[in-house]
Order: structure tokens, then sequence, then C-alpha cells
DNA sequence: CAACATATGTGCGATAATGCACAAATGGAT
DNA sequence: ATCCATTTGTGCATTATCGCACATATGTTG
């Protein structure tokens, strides 16, 4: 007897349909009817009455049924405690992440994560190096490039989108005035800084910062236009986004763990955070 | 979170290892390993150590082993209950069979299927037409050529075999004085009687009987040599089979009834039965 | 009374699960 | 110390299951 032909009865005795046992369970109607009737064929019983538009449960249905809910109880006690299991696990979770991801879009929810997970411990730091993993700094690792390690679990949770940023004051100028902020020579590659290069059009480079919070900062300051992730641009109530005249890069983000440090419930407590407010701030899909 | 996985994790928290349980379940040990994974990811937890020579449960996998051991007394349950409405329903099932096959091979067992199934009353009788069934004067009905109405649910559950059998005298005479028993005329196009009178070879027909009991009766009379079906003449202590220049038919044993009644436990156990004792007597295989 | 939304039933192709065969490792017996 | 039986792990071919699309029927609504 398949147990999970059990757990389809259950559910179809509790709804009292085919289509609602399958839209709660996820599956196709025909699916339940085979399934239960696999039971049924199993336990040489006939537990359901098929009518055109619903089923009815037999004499034998129903003494099944009661037997059947209590191991649905029993199920979903499981399910809980496996939660539970995870939730309640003291422990310390290591994240390294490129600085303004760190700052910027992680550090601001830690908070509502410490309050669902009094129990596990964050400590974030800002690094873009794939080396913080390797070195034991870190447990995770978000990255803008791909990790390529093939020891390494790695997923693709999000897309950071971009976008050229000033104050009103600034962005009121005529377009040939305007000024830039740019990261200095040694970030020429990276392609946020080919993208702000594109848009230059003879326009001068008036400010140069190693990092993003000292471009946001004279941005802020009206020294010019500077290119930040549109999670940060957009929630700064100081500046403006500007129209360009090409689309602005996007860049995948990566999360990258060891996958038997992924058995931990902690870790994964986490990883599940970090991708649902990666997913918020920097959908795969559109900007 | 699929329930068969968590039927597989208790049997193997009770065994201790993958193969045993592989026995227990009858799978292979493979599955028993991947269905097992499966509730671990699907519950964020590890349940198992797995060693070279056995699994050990970790502490979340007794948490829930306790908690599984619980839905397997109730699955237990369930099929008991099962058998019980099987076994315990009060019910008449009618059989149809050829007379033969009615009154040597079906008849001799039916004391032993009481004593399992005291509350079904059985009733047999001779009868080779397929009206009986839809007369409703048969549940069920046993016969020698397929049933073709397409109403009916039919399965081909054994095949008769046949032999030549006589007295050991008359076997002791020489073969060109052997003397022979057939049916009546209107029985000439069934296959052992054209087997039957393919045998004769200018030797006499000395005695025709409209029923096979009246050429058993004979041919232990010593009137000559019969064609039996071998459940029989094997079965008749005052019978030898005699040696034949070709091989003898084999007809196929058919068994019939409609898809509602087979719904009925009852019917099922009356069905299990005859498949049984159809199996021993006449194989699918071999003579 | 007609139309529509939703139910169950079924055949078939695609996908997932299983069994099989093999490899590697181990613990007990000799 | 060696050998053997039995364990777990894994890749691949085969088989079973599922989803999909369609048919049919029904109950509710306009």
């Amino acid at each position: 007897m398949d147990w999970q032909d059990l757990r389809h009865f259950a559910i179809l005795a509790r709804t009292g349909s085919l289509s609602a046992a399958a839209r709660e369970l996820d599956v196709d109607h025909a699916t339940v009817g085979r399934r239960v009737g696999a039971l049924e064929h199993a336990l040489g019983l006939r537990l359901v009455d098929r009518l055109p538009r619903r089923v009815l449960l037999t004499e034998e249905g129903r003494a099944v049924a009661s037997l059947v809910a209590s191991m649905e109880q029993t199920a979903q006690l499981i399910e809980r405690r496996a939660r539970g299991a995870g939730a309640a696990a003291a422990a310390t979770v290591r994240i390294s992440a490129p600085p303004a991801v760190a700052a910027r879009l992680v550090a601001p929810h830690v908070a509502e994560f410490h309050r669902d997970h009094p129990a596990i411990t964050l400590i974030l730091s800002g690094a873009t190096e794939m080396a913080a993993l390797d070195r034991g700094e870190a447990d995770l690792a978000l990255r803008l490039s791909r990790p390529t390690d093939p020891d390494l679990i790695v997923s693709r949770i999000g897309v950071m989108h971009f976008g050229l940023y000033a104050t009103a004051e600034q962005a009121a100028l005529p377009a040939q005035h305007w000024r830039f902020i740019a990261y200095d020579k040694k970030l020429d590659h990276v392609p946020q800084q080919v993208w702000l290069k594109s848009l230059l059009a003879g326009r001068p480079v008036v400010f140069q910062a190693s990092d993003l919070f000292g471009q946001q900062e004279a941005a802020r300051a009206g020294m010019g236009a500077a290119v930040l992730p549109r999670f940060i641009g957009d929630a700064d109530p100081a500046l403006v986004r500007l129209p360009t005249a090409s689309e602005p890069p996007a860049r995948d983000l990566w999360l990258a763990t060891y996958p038997d440090l992924k058995r931990s419930p902690a870790l994964r407590r986490v990883m599940d955070f970090l991708g649902r407010i990666v997913a918020r701030a920097c959908p795969k899909r559109g900007g």
C-alpha cells in the first residue's frame, strides 16, 4: 500500500472533489483519481462513490478517512518539528558580500531576520574576493561574478540593475553641462564603469571614488551624476534617476556555499532569507 | 513531503540498513536511499548518518522516527480493517462452471475456502453457457471459451491440459486392440473430441457419453480409453495415461464477471480462490 | 431554456522513478 | 593477514507515473 495514495485520499476525503484535492496537492485531478483508485485496489475496498461533479465517501471510506486523518496530523507535526528544528538551532552564520550589497541590501533587513530567528547570529562582512569562503572566513558568499570553484554549491538568486543618479538640481541642468562621478582606473573593467564611460560624450568625470558610498555621497553633494544600483539610487530621496542614451548594465547576483555547510538548518534559513530580500530588491526580470 | 518517502524512512529506522529496509519493502536498496534522501531534502533535516555498512539515526532522525512509527501503526490498522471488511462481509457468491470443472476442480476445495471465509456462501452450478451471467443466475463464470461480451471483465486464469486414460489392463493390450470412449456427435466440434477422432486410426468408438463423468466411469469399467482433463485423469488411481501419437489439446480457462460485481469484497475473495486452485490444477505453462 | 463554468474520465507523450549492474569499502571469519 | 559476504553509492536503461488535452456530463445562472 503506497502511503502517498493514502495522502491523496486524505485530502480527497476532506475536500469532497478530485479537483479540489488536486488544487490543494498541486497535482492534476487525474492523478488524484488514479491514486485513490490505486488505494482502493490495494485495500480491496471501495472508498468513494464517484458522481459527475463530486465524490461521496462510502461507509468504508469514512472509516479509512478517520484513520488516515491521524496520519495527516502526524505528518503535519513532523513538518512543524522540522521547521522548529531549524529555527531553534543556535548558530552563527557568516556572510560575505560586496560592501554595497552588504551595507545597503542586507544590513537593513537583519533586524527582521533576527526577530524570526533569534537563535541565529549573523556576521556580515564586505568583501569581493571568493577567497572569503576558502579561508573559512565566511559560510555564505554573495557575489557579482559566478563562482567557478566546482566544490561550491552556486545559485543565481537575482539581477542587480543600475541607473544614473544625481540631485534634482543637477538633473535640471542642460545635459551637455552634466558632470560625472566614476570609480578609479583600477575598476575600468567593471561593467558599470564601462557603461558610464560610454555615456560621457565629451562630458567630464569630476570625481573618482574607490567605493560606492563615496560616489553616492558625492552625488548627494551635487558633484555630478553617479552610476548606482537601483535598490540604492531609488531608495535615496535626495537623488533622481537621469535618462540615458543606452540601457544600463545588469549583473547577476550569485550565492555560494559548501555542500556540507548547506545541510545546516541555520544556514538554509539564512540562504532563504537572502534569496527573499534579493528577489525583492533585485528581481531577475525587469527593473 | 511525499508520504511514501516517510514510509521508506520508517522501515529504514526500524531495520538499520538500506538493504534490510529494501528487502522488507521489496524494492532496490538504491530506491530506499533515494527516498530517504528526498525526505531529508523536503524536511531540511539530516535524518541518518550513512556509514559504509549501516546507517545510524541522527537525533532529529530519532525524533521523526518516533512520529512516523505512529503513522506505520495507523497504516497497519487500515490494512487489517480492509481485510476484516472483506472477510467479515456475509455474502453469497454463485459460480457457474463446466460440470467437470465444477465437480472435480472446484467442489473438492470449497471446504477450505469456507474455513477461511465462513461468512461467504458459495453456490456452484454446472453449466457451459455464457447466459448464466446474463440471466443473473451466476456472479462468476468459469469458461473454456473466451467470453466476448464487452461489458464483462474477463481474465485467463489457467490452461486445461488433457490426456488419454484407460485402466492398466486395457493399457496392456496391443495398441491396435484399443477401444475408445467419445462424446456424442453434437460435440464433434469440441477440441478434445477432434483430437480423439484423430487418434482412432481405424480403431472403434465403443461407447458414447454426453458428459465427462459418464466417460470417466466407463473408462474405469474397462470399456476403453477416454480423453480426460489431466487434473481428473491423473487423480484417478484406477486409470493410467496412455501414450499418444500427437500432442493433446490445451484449452484456456477464463473467468468472467461484471465490473460492479467485482467491487464486492466477497466476490474478489472468491475470484482469488478460484485463481489459486486453477493455477495449481491447470497451470498456464507445461502440463 | 440555453449557455457556461466546473466536474470526472481517459489516451498518450514526456518526465520522473526504479531496477540493474557494477564499483568500492568494510567487518567478520578463517 | 587475507578472503568473502554484504553494505552503500552511482550511472544508465527501462518502466511507471504524471500532466496535458480533450470528451462528456451536470448544475447554476442569466
